[in-house]
DNA sequence: CACCCGATTATCT
DNA sequence: GATAATCGGGTGT
């Protein structure tokens, strides 16, 4: 299997056709020896200064600095408490910020490993089919923040040929402002 | 420095 | 369906 990092440019657009482009791309995870691979199939654009309902929103913090940082970087944040979750900086040069929520993936390669970090025993489909459950598969904390993502390396994004049946677009999940932006995209793959 | 609450999930009932 | 778990950023005193 080709495993080909995405080229920087392919995050220096708007962030709404980074969202719907990394549909059917590869999120890849190395641990040492371990491969981690999986297929994208849910994301939300979070476009910043234009969106109410971005972290970005209010201006640059500590916090969501990397959203306003070099694009095809990592912008990761910890959520009730309990859960991280992975962002993609995508934006275009009249944005000032903007990022992509990975919201699920398609288990392909290493689901032992997933397996072992997500606790039990669970079936394939329930496995990363959240943000939250993403990175605690892919083992994503706040080590990986500002990580480069177009590079080999720990983790990145890879270049991937899947068949695309169709994208649908909707309402974002657990926002309360903002919620006619139709930026929630889920991928439907051809079998 | 105190208080509030969130781009969620697991585990109950 | 409802709720607990559980942390740290943001806001205002």
């Amino acid at each position: 299997m080709q495993l080909n990092p995405l080229n920087p440019s392919f995050f220096n657009r708007n962030t709404v056709i980074v969202a719907q482009d990394l549909l059917g791309k590869c999120l890849v995870r190395t641990i040492g020896d371990q491969v981690v691979v999986g297929i994208i199939t849910e994301t939300e654009a979070y476009t910043g200064a234009d969106d109410p309902a971005s972290h970005s929103f209010k201006g640059k913090t500590p916090r969501t600095a990397a959203l306003f940082g070099p694009v095809g970087h990592a912008y990761i944040y910890f959520i009730y408490g309990n859960h991280y979750c992975l962002n993609v900086v995508a934006r275009e040069a009249a944005q000032s910020s903007g990022g992509v929520l990975i919201r699920a993936v398609e288990p392909l390669i290493g689901i032992e490993y997933m397996q072992a970090n997500r606790g039990k025993k669970i079936a394939r489909g329930q496995l990363t089919n959240g943000p939250g459950k993403v990175a605690q598969a892919f083992a994503i904390d706040k080590k990986l923040y500002g990580h480069c993502l177009y590079k080999k390396g720990e983790l990145y994004l890879a270049d991937y040929a899947a068949s695309i049946e169709a994208i649908i677009a909707s309402s974002r999940v657990g926002i309360s402002s903002a919620q006619e932006k139709q930026y929630r995209f889920q991928v439907i793959l051809k079998r």
